[in-house]
Formats: structure tokens, sequence, C-alpha cells
DNA sequence: AGCACGCCGACT
DNA sequence: GTCGGCGTGCTC
């Protein structure tokens, strides 16, 4: 009989400071059952509660301590490869949490209710479908109208659309699946199942051909096609212009990839927003492509999930969390748009896709590609000193021409006399262009409805009771809301404080709307934001409309900044860059010149050229001027010299250590020891720079306050893993029980 | 975080 | 005497 075995265990309920690997032995009944990469349940704690685990390695039993025994294998097979339980041990020094929390941010949730409700194997759903004739059943609603309104509201439903989902049903009446079982059992309805297919669909086109590159094009695929062929790994930077087609190189190196026996993940920053990119790489590589994006159902995201790991496809392409999948033989990653924030998470496991992909590239010998037309400063800087190769493409495709850039002074238009959001250079441009027939996209950067109410009389504003932030008023729903908490109340009839009437302010998209109405006025107008982008009229669709009908005038937000490509497109109006450059944000700036240099490219993609307006306060604006211009190389200059300035990426790294409580002077106390602690800790590391205490731009929410200390430094594994220690050293701390800490590598929210 | 153990005051 | 308050310490 060979010696005991023993799993040494990541646990799922550890938080942070007690996180390590825990061991536990396998009992002989499991004995050859548990291996590296399945996850099993443990018994945990003094009170042994059962919680659930991940296996990272199995070694045998050197019999020193008395371990406890392993419950149950939860998983046949093992979940996670040994490749992607590095990257979460990488995972958790790297972006301050715990492996488990790292590797669940790489496993579809759909794994967790494989055996539970609702079922993820069955790819069915249920169907309740009216049984009885609909006169009958409007009869049989008239008389369950008083003990029993949910189901009279089925049935008037059904009666009227004869046969839907369940879930669709409880959406639209409010009435629960009991309402409809007791509906069945009655006779009046029959539940059946359904098939449902679990492919997300995607627009195919018939299969394409190999494309035929550009000399430039070329060229770059050039430099890059050798790293494939000897296969190591190598990141590299493709900075090119709006339209200069950095989608047919991506296209031929990922042919490139297959043909060497390799696969490819492309990272897109929102699914919602690149269908064109989807339905392109279909008609590539047809069946043989997954897509992985967070608003997949949790049966599809499984399902998908399993295709590639069975190494039935070799390209995925999807969002953020698409990073992590399993994919065999993994060649090349692709980030497109590669500046874009959302790669970075905002939650557990805070980090950011292009640092998870480099390590990925560099365990299997892969070519990471970022692409931009707008690259980060950090990626520039990284190509710059000679840690990605450089490479560019220059010219926009047929050669068209840069959009004729005007920068409208809003001061003027106030002075004389026009407080609207759209100024008299931008309304006489709009007229023109429905007079010629041809249509124009105005981009403003707020989210639609994000409208503050306010009382004239004595100043009064709504904020929430539970965060540090204004309620903001919901067309939709007619609520005052918070975004942080999800507070909200009915809209105020008069100021609670001196019974004033109130006023709305700021330029949501509806607001806009109705000035352009009134301004022009039968004029077709399509809005784009949050509240009419839904799963009925996706953002496709409204794409479609505005291509198909010629709509004059497509009124937005972020969403119509990206990648849209319209022959008959000749206007472009930013309604009001300000907003995005003055906010308290080191990247603020970075941000708006991206976002106004992608909305001006928009502008003229057919064979006529086309005019770009930007309405600002502040005319003079070097970043506005800049991004006229589209002269990226400049404004990375300038910014790289504030950033240096600063101490600032990516001259230099910054770490932050967040204190939240809900006593604001025990959340400040405990900060001050956090530096306290750090200032100790790191006093022989050169370099490194501590700021704070300071409040968090949204100081509290939910009732907590919190603040934060941040590291400016060069950062390396040694300091990160000292910052790990300062933090747990302070949660050992008795005086601190109260306080909740966490660390942020390279924030994006200060 | 969550749970047990332990050492103090209020009450049967 | 004992029930239960929460302060303290540990988690394979």
């Amino acid at each position: 009989m060979s010696a005991d075995k023993v799993a040494r265990t990541a646990v799922s309920v550890a938080t942070y400071h007690i996180d390590r690997p825990y061991d536990y032995k396998i009992p002989p009944e499991l004995d050859g059952r548990v291996q590296p990469g399945m996850r099993v349940v443990i018994p945990f704690g003094q009170g042994n509660r059962r919680t659930e685990g991940l296996v990272l390695s199995v070694m045998e039993d050197t019999g020193q301590r008395v371990l406890k025994n392993i419950d149950t294998v939860v998983d046949d097979a093992p979940v996670l490869s040994p490749e992607m339980i590095k990257l979460a041990v990488w995972m958790s020094e790297r972006f301050f949490c715990t492996v488990y929390d790292a590797a669940k941010a790489m496993l579809p949730s759909g794994l967790w209710l494989k055996d539970g409700a609702p079922r993820v194997s069955d790819k069915v759903v249920k169907i309740a479908a009216l049984n009885i004739p609909a006169e009958e059943a409007l009869l049989l609603a008239a008389q369950k109208r008083r003990r029993a309104r949910q189901q009279a509201r089925v049935l008037e439903l059904l009666s009227q659309i004869g046969e839907a989902s369940v879930k669709e049903i409880s959406y639209f009446t409010g009435a629960g699946a009991a309402s409809v079982k007791a509906l069945a059992d009655a006779g009046a309805v029959a539940l059946y199942e359904q098939e449902i297919y679990r492919r997300p669909d995607i627009t195919t086109l018939p299969p394409a051909d190999p494309l035929i590159l550009s000399p430039e094009q070329q060229r770059v695929f050039d430099a890059l096609a050798p790293v494939l062929e000897e296969g190591r790994a190598d990141a590299a930077l493709l900075y090119g212009v709006t339209g200069s087609g950095k989608t047919a190189v991506y296209i031929q190196l990922i042919r490139k990839a297959i043909a060497l026996k390799r696969r490819a993940i492309v990272l897109v920053p929102e699914i919602a927003l690149t269908p064109q990119l989807i339905t392109l790489f279909s008609a590539h590589f047809g069946e043989r492509i997954a897509v992985f994006h967070s608003q997949l159902g949790i049966g599809e995201r499984y399902d998908e999930w399993k295709r590639i790991r069975t190494g039935e496809v070799d390209v995925v392409v999807g969002t953020r969390s698409a990073v992590f999948a399993p994919i065999p033989d993994l060649g090349l990653v692709i980030i497109d748009e590669e500046q874009e924030h959302s790669y970075k998470s905002q939650n557990i496991p805070r980090y950011h896709t292009r640092d998870v992909a480099k390590y990925r590239c560099w365990q299997n010998k892969a070519l990471l590609l970022l692409g931009s037309a707008t690259p980060s400063l950090e990626s520039m800087y990284s190509a710059e000193t000679g840690k990605y190769k450089l490479l560019r493409l220059d010219s926009r495709y047929n050669a068209r021409n840069l959009p004729n850039v005007i920068i409208a002074d809003m001061k003027k238009e106030l002075k004389s006399g026009n407080g609207g959001v759209i100024g008299s250079e931008l309304l006489e441009a709009l007229q023109e262009n429905v007079a010629r027939g041809e249509q124009s996209i105005l981009f403003l950067n707020r989210r639609g409805g994000n409208t503050l109410i306010t009382c004239p009389e004595c100043a009064y504003t709504f904020s929430c009771p539970r965060c540090s932030v204004s309620l903001t008023y919901h067309f939709a729903n007619r609520r005052i809301m918070c975004h942080y908490c999800g507070f909200s109340r009915w809209e105020p009839e008069e100021c609670p404080d001196c019974g004033g009437r109130l006023k709305y302010v700021g330029a949501g998209t509806q607001k806009v709307e109705a000035e352009l109405r009134e301004l022009l006025p039968d004029v077709g107008i399509l809005r784009m934001d949050a509240d009419t982008v839904s799963a009925r009229n996706t953002h496709e669709d409204i794409l479609t409309k505005f291509r198909a009908e010629k709509v004059p005038i497509l009124l937005g937000t972020q969403m119509v900044a990206k990648g849209l490509d319209f022959e008959n497109v000749t206007l472009v109006g930013v309604l009001s860059a300000d907003q995005m450059l003055y906010i308290n944000d080191y990247r603020a700036q970075e941000r708006a010149f991206s976002l106004i240099t992608q909305v001006v490219g928009r502008s003229g993609r057919g064979s006529k050229t086309g005019r770009a307006i930007i309405q600002t306060m502040t005319p003079k604006s070097e970043v506005i001027r800049l991004a006229a211009l589209q002269d990226y190389d400049a404004f990375y200059r300038r910014e790289l010299e504030l950033r240096r300035a600063l101490g600032n990426p990516p001259l230099s790294d910054l770490i932050s250590v967040t204190a939240s409580g809900v006593s604001e002077t025990e959340v400040l106390r405990g900060c001050t020891i956090l530096r306290r602690l750090l200032e100790d800790y790191l006093r022989d590391e050169p370099d490194v720079c501590l700021l704070g205490p300071a409040p968090a731009s949204v100081t509290k929410i939910n009732n907590r306050y919190r603040y934060r200390i941040t590291l400016s430094c060069q950062a390396n594994k040694r300091i990160r893993m000292t910052v790990a220690h300062v933090i747990r050293t302070f949660a050992k701390d008795k005086a601190c029980r109260n306080i909740a800490v966490y660390a942020d590598s390279d924030p994006y929210e200060l």
C-alpha cells in the first residue's frame, strides 16, 4: 500500500489576508481520483464548515501535521490546466487577490450550476401555451381576477400571444412560476420544453477568400510572421490610424497561426460594438470560431467554453474575460483598441487584460499583438523603449482624406445668447447636410438621461443618503437614482427645502434630442444610448436602420464613436468636449484625445470628404487642437512629459491601497497606520513615493467611507509582496478590525 | 470573514 | 449556579 497523498488546495472562503495553500489528506476511497485543477469539497475552520477548494497540486504526505480529509471531489476531470493554475497563482501576486478569486475568473459560472437549478446542462426552455380557446381564457381570467390576480394576468397575456416562455411571462406579468404551474394543473395551459440554441447567433457570410494586403499591411505582416514561425514569445504594438485596415492584418496573422497548427484569441473592448468584426471573422474562419463575452447566457458561455477546451475552435473572439479562454496550442493573442478602459477589471480580481495576455503569451511562446489608432501611453512607451516591436499603418484605406475639423467656441455662443447645446456653426452644418441628403453623427459624452435635479431658488440638490454622490434623474422610470448603491426615490414634486419648482440640468441625450427637434423640425433623428439600446432593439438594429433608411441624424454616447463605417456620413459633431477633459483623473486627457480622434475619424469614410465640428468652452485647449489634427505623436510627446513630471504611468507604476469602513475617523486612522507600515517596510526601496491618505474620488459608498494611500514606484515582485504583507499585517491588528483593505495594481479609479 | 473558546455581568 | 454578552485568535 502506497503512502497517503496530500492535495495542496486553494480555499474559496479564505479571505485575502489568510489566503495560502491549505493541505488536505486524500482519503483512501478518493485515491487516484484527485488531480490538480479539480474542485473539491473540504471542511474549513474550527466549525469545519464545508467549502469549495481548488486542488493546486498533489504530493506525498510527509506526516508532519495532522491534516483534515477531503470530503468529496466535484469534477471528474480537471477544469483548469497546469498552465492556468500557474496563471492563477501569478495573478494572486500581481493583482492582490486570492488564488481562488483568480481561478474563478477563468471558469464559466455554469460550472457551478451544473447540478443545481437552473440546470445548465439542459438546453431547453419551458414554454407555456394556452390549452383552451382564447375567449374562454378571458372568461376564466375575469373569474380569477379577485382571488388569483397573477393567474388572471397570465391568462390575459396568453390569450393574446398564445404561448411564451415561463421566463418571459414572469417578466411581463410579474407572476411567478407557481402561478403558471397552477394554471397548468387546472388544465388551462400546457407546459412543454423546447430546445434552444445556445450558440450565440452570428450573421455569417459566405466563406471569404484570403485577403490581399496592401504593401503597407504586408510589411506589418512580414515583420510578425517570423515570430509565429519561430514560435517565440514576443509582443508588438500595431499603431494604425483609423481606417488603415488593422483587421486585415489580424486575419492574415490568424490564418498564419492556424497554418502552423496553433490557435488565437482576439480581444475586443465591447462585443456589442463590433458586430462587423464578428461577421467578418466568421466569414474567414467559419464554424471554427467561438464568441465569448459577458452578455452571453450562462449556458451559452458554458457551451462555448467546452468547445474551446476540446480544440473544436481555432479562434476565440471576446471581451476581457476571453483572455482566460482555455484554448489549446495558443499561438497568438490580439488586443484590439488596446487603450480601452474596459480591459481593466474594476472588481475582484482587479486584473488588466494586457498583463494577463502578456503572461499567457510568455507561457505559451505566443505572439501578443496590441492594436490601436490611439495607443495607450503605456503601450507606446513600451514600444519606444524597445519592449514591444512597433509597427505602423499610416495611410488611410483608399487614401481617403482626413475630415476638415472646426473647433467651435461655445463661450462666444453663450455670449451671443445661445444657451443651448447645439451651436450655430453645428446647426448650419446640420442644415446643409440635411439639404444635401447626407447623414450626420452627433456624439455626447454622457450616458443618456443622466440629468441632475436642482432647485434654482435655494440651490438644493438631491444626494444619495448612503453615498457621497448626487442622484441622477432617469427618464425611463421617472425616478432619481444612485449609480453606486442603487438607492432610488420617486421624482419629487417640489424642492424639499424651500418648496420651489425644481429644474432639470445636464445635457442628457433626451434633452439634446428635444432641442434638435425644435431646431430642425421634421428631420429624422435616431438616438442611441443606454435607454434605447436593449435586447429587443440592439445596437446593431439601430445602426442598420440608420444605414438603410438614411436617417439624417444619429445622436448617441460612446457607442457611436466605435468602428462604424458609413459611406454617407459627412458630418460629425462632438457636442461638448469639455466634460471629458476636466475630470480629476490623470488619464482624462488621454481618454478625451482618444475619443475625439475616433469620433472625428467617423466622418467622410466614403468618397466625399467629411467635416467634424468640436464644440468646446475652451477652444485653446491643446488636447482638442491635437485631436482635431489627429496628431497622436504630438499628443503622446506632450502627455508623456506631463506624466513624467507627476510620476504617473507609464514612467512609474501605481499601486493603491484603499481602506474602507463605517466610521470616517476610524478609516482615516487606519489609513495613517497603513501609511506608517508601508513607510517602515519600504524604507530601503529606492524611489518609492507614498501619497495620501486621500479620500477616494467617491468618498462614501453604501455608508462606507473610503480613503487610500497611493504608491508611485517601479513596481517589482518584491515591492508587491511587501504591499501584500503590509495588508496582511494590518488585517491582523485588532485595532483595525472594522476596516477592510484592498490593493489595486495600476488603478483606473483614483 | 466566520466560528469557537473564554472570561465577565444579569437572572432563574 | 448558568445563560449569553462580545473580545480574541485561528483557519491545513
